[in-house]
DNA sequence: GTCTATAGAGAGATAGAC
DNA sequence: GTCTATCTCTCTATAGAC
């Protein structure tokens, strides 16, 4: 994937991946042919294989820039000093508006993990946990200070993940609510869950 | 897939459903052969074709006899006379206990709805949505009681049950928590996330 | 950097023997 | 009802011209 000389690398690099994002999130990765993703980038087949060395590698690379954008923009705008309920608003709102608008992403980052050679699968299981730690570490803090009452730590992290999560199974541009709206109603339903 | 005199239908026709379930689940459907189902059966390829007209057919009928159960249990054991927080609890413990031994099929059922045609898609979204109504009306009826108070209902419903399916993200089998415990856990989440 | 052409493998589905 | 054999199509990936 580096750049040529005299070349469309930067105009059809970055084609080749959204051609891609865009179809594996539709159709799904095995369903999807190289042959679709050149026609909708608008080249021959044979062309994507200067921008990638094989389709699984297509794949792997947009679920690790998916989950290293996602840690990244989490710990780029955490305070950890904060009181519990205040960085349990932060993770609420940060996995909210990241997620709204990445409907393509998640879907893959989610699907197609069974599609991953076991070694790429291992490298994306691994950002996927350490996500998780974040929340799980925010009430385990709440527990500790007396603000949050959980059961189970692991199963109310996965839990709250998978409900917030879940805004990209409805969510569609232009939709009844807006961002502030949407936000409003997954911080109370997940603010009352772990409450004391 | 009618049986046919002195043949092996009985065993071979649920064989080949058991079959497809379990790779659809673990590789996708798109990923799957038709050969490596026969493989799985211990027949050749060709003789699937006594059991279903095709691959598509397979798949669909996986996801509406799964949804189609999902209703049905749910239905003969719900009493909507009930009080709402009854009737909650109930939609709660049905759906884990339904959900947790069902890996393959609810992976099915969320993952391939784009593998299945149009007209397929539309019957089970269909089938889906009747589902998720059923928890929207005890909300609603909730709401109206005074016992529950949520910002909107319909996100809510839709909250609800990912958080409540997000069981099948991390639960295996002989695993460090029981059925019993599971249940507890998301019931007391789901309680006071809607709690008045 | 993109093209055409193609190698080599594997797909879904069918035909006809048994 | 299952088999073998095969039709026809499509796939990923590569080679070599331009």
């Amino acid at each position: 994937m580096a750049r040529k000389r005299g070349s469309h690398s930067d105009i059809t690099g970055p084609k080749v991946r959204e051609a891609a994002r865009h179809l594996f999130a539709r159709h799904g990765y095995a369903a999807v042919s190289m042959r679709q993703i050149a026609a909708e980038v608008g080249v021959q087949a044979g062309a994507l294989y200067n921008y990638t060395p094989d389709k699984q590698s297509l794949l792997f690379d947009l679920m690790e820039e998916h989950l290293s954008e996602l840690l990244t923009a989490f710990d780029g705008t955490a305070d950890p000093s904060a009181p519990p309920p205040a960085r349990l608003d932060h993770f609420v709102r940060h996995h909210i508006g990241f997620h709204m608008d990445r409907a393509d992403q998640v879907f893959i980052a989610y699907m197609e993990l069974r599609n991953l050679e076991p070694g790429n699968f291992a490298r994306v299981e691994a950002m996927r946990r350490a996500y998780e730690d974040r929340l799980e570490a925010i009430l385990q803090a709440g527990v500790g200070t007396g603000d949050f009452s959980v059961t189970d730590l692991r199963v109310t992290t996965m839990a709250v993940i998978a409900l917030l999560t879940g805004v990209t199974n409805w969510y569609r541009k232009g939709g009844r609510l807006d961002l502030a709206e949407i936000e409003e109603i997954y911080l109370n339903l997940v603010r009352k869950a772990v409450a004391a």
